[in-house]
DNA sequence: GCTTGACCTCGAGTGGACTCAAGGTCCTAC
DNA sequence: GTAGGACCTTGAGTCCACTCGAGGTCAAGC
């Protein structure tokens, strides 16, 4: 292992969006991992860089840390299903979302003062 | 004000599916109000389901209490903006969702044995 | 040899939204 | 009159995902 070609914290900080901490964080919590140690710094693969995207991305879009763990990691195969079933999940959040929207548009339409005081809450 | 028509906290729970504790919360920051109390006890106007239910349906798309008690009790018409803020922001989280869902889609089929050694991540 | 800056550890703190436990009150029914 | 159940208060605890601060190390450049 060329340790040439690892990173540090501070690359994979930057270049992926998020805090040193953060990933400071990620790699205490274990869902990334880092390739070795030089002088005592932690030095990173550079594939971590796409693989703490993907965690951002996941986080923004509702996962947990533990769940995305679990995707990343499963060697079993079972992270079909799982994706498969986090796939519904994310679709009935989806519709959720639109289901609010909806609501809110016409929140917004129905001319009264305040949202409170609605007659057709919470269906309005 | 007739104390009869008025209803105990735990009908408040129970008919709009969360916990008495939570109902007590609500209260205890004021995203709602109990229209008094008999023998100690709180009684809620019946409207109180309605804002309940709103609340928690707000609650899984993501608003805040502090959101959703701006956009229930605004009385100066600002809520109108709040509202299209907050439609605007709801729109770009189900474009990250949608993005998601496609990107689980593509993982799903893309016949690597573990997401984490997949080549196409993040992009996947 | 000194400064600088990136990094380190460890422990504590944060914030939001609750939940729980302990100990007490009130009403109803038997 | 007593048991049961729904409710009360207060204060502490929980969970998640970090963040912060203090105090220290390490390598590079001047």
């Amino acid at each position: 292992m060329n340790t040439a070609e690892l990173v540090p914290i501070g690359v994979i900080a930057e270049s992926s969006g998020i805090a040193v901490s953060a990933v400071r964080y990620y790699a205490e919590i274990g869902v990334i991992t880092a390739a070795g140690r030089v002088g005592g710094k932690r030095r990173f693969d550079p594939d971590t860089v796409g693989r703490v995207s993907f965690i951002r991305r996941a986080r923004e879009a509702g996962f947990s840390l533990d769940e995305i763990r679990t995707i990343l990691d499963d060697q079993s195969g079972g992270w079909r299903d799982l994706v498969g079933a986090k796939i519904a999940e994310l679709g009935e959040r989806r519709d959720r979302l639109d289901a609010m929207i909806a609501m809110l548009g016409e929140i917004q339409e129905c001319g009264c003062r305040a949202v409170a005081s609605c007659p057709r809450l919470p269906a309005c």
